[in-house]
DNA sequence: AAAAAAATTTAGGTAAAGCTAAAAAATAAA
DNA sequence: TTTATTTTTTAGCTTTACCTAAATTTTTTT
């Protein structure tokens, strides 16, 4: 089936939004498509009539296999295009968001099966975000975000949860990335802060808010 | 300036049916982008009023500055990717058009800047045509087709004019590419055959159809 | 349980990009 | 130079994907 490029962005947002047991609102997904709410009823019947979703007026929403399948093709393809644009054009990973969200639609299914062959088959974006492999299935690590962290633990970066400019400006002053080795030294409970060490580096203490989006495996 | 696909085609399918002093014809251009006289009219219009083309109802129509320069900045995009489909990710040649056909549409300046730097900045495109540099700059290359070389000249495959599987599947049996090395042994009047030695390889001989759309520089 | 608030849908409208059929202009032929 | 043919444009309609404003339904509060 051939989905207009709104088609497929409204799939990935109701996959994003999703909660279990709850499906997704149309309000919730008219601020997620940047749209407006009588905008996502038209859409929602559309995706309906195509079996995308299960739809009932006046209620939260779900997609159906067949929906659940496409957007975790669409998600696919947007995470191996940011891969490509971070390991192999340069690109910070902070900046490839925007551009992946026109990739993500190019419709070669050959293309993007050689891509990912290119790229080594990469199981993580640079945001640490696992990629569906050609048949929908994700690496699913368990990570554990660095302030929940027992001390004295040496765990790895695996995932980065925010994505703005600000976390990547922090990140990068205290050279934290994606695989670098930090060990947890101390939790102070009165603010919630960290204290920890990257390799010989000498201590540096993170604020309560930059470790809850910097996530680690142990 | 932001346009849609659909005019970036127009503009890019104007740009390639240009006659110099002539201009391009309204039938032509409808057939070049799949559509109806009727639908390009209204195209038409459009492009004018955002100053793309300088247009005169019921005349032949021209790019003009600023239409020139959109239309160089597509098929740089174009074939930068056909480059990269190619080079890295292994396509054959005369499968990366279509592809490249949704590619050229991306909008970043900085992805198509990284790209070409990526890519080592080439100036030709696997089917041979030269790509524009980010001033819309080509290199000019004085080539010639297969069949009007001279006798006993050494010439290097430069571009191949015909892009369908048929021509391919002949060249791919011949190990001729860009970049083979040819030497002309003799030409057939008779039929317009051409008679060839590639390395140290046994002759053959091409068609007059298969040599006309082989262009080499001496 | 009725009233108020919030969420969702309907109704009616716009712009882009296509279509067919008919009218008008330009070009070619007699 | 008229007439015929071809090319181009206009008129009127369709679909996608948005919009605002008003009506409806659901949820929350009193």
């Amino acid at each position: 089936m051939k989905l207009s490029e709104s088609e497929e962005n409204y799939i990935k947002c109701i996959y994003h939004l999703h909660v279990p047991g709850q499906g997704v609102s149309a309000t919730l997904l008219a601020a997620s498509v940047q749209t407006k709410a009588a905008s996502v009823t038209e859409m929602l019947k559309r995706l309906s009539r195509k079996k995308l979703i299960n739809y009932k007026p006046y209620h939260n929403f779900t997609l159906t296999e067949l929906g659940n399948k496409i957007a975790l093709e669409v998600i696919r393809k947007h995470r191996l295009w940011e891969y490509f644009l971070v390991e192999k054009l340069g690109f910070d990973w902070h900046e490839v968001h925007t551009i992946a969200e026109e990739l993500e639609h190019i419709s070669s299914k050959e293309l993007i099966h050689r891509l990912e062959a290119f790229l080594g088959s990469p199981s993580f974006d640079p945001h640490g975000d696992p990629i569906p492999d050609r048949f929908g299935k994700m690496k699913t690590v368990r990570q554990t975000c660095l302030s929940e962290i027992p001390e004295k633990k040496l765990v790895t970066v695996n995932a980065i949860t925010d994505q703005s400019a600000t976390m990547h400006e922090l990140l990068k002053h205290y050279g934290i990335h994606i695989g670098t080795k930090i060990k947890v030294n101390r939790h102070f409970s009165f603010d919630g802060s960290v204290e920890i060490k990257i390799n010989k580096q000498p201590l540096i203490t993170l604020s309560r808010k930059a470790a809850q989006y910097i996530f680690c495996t142990i």
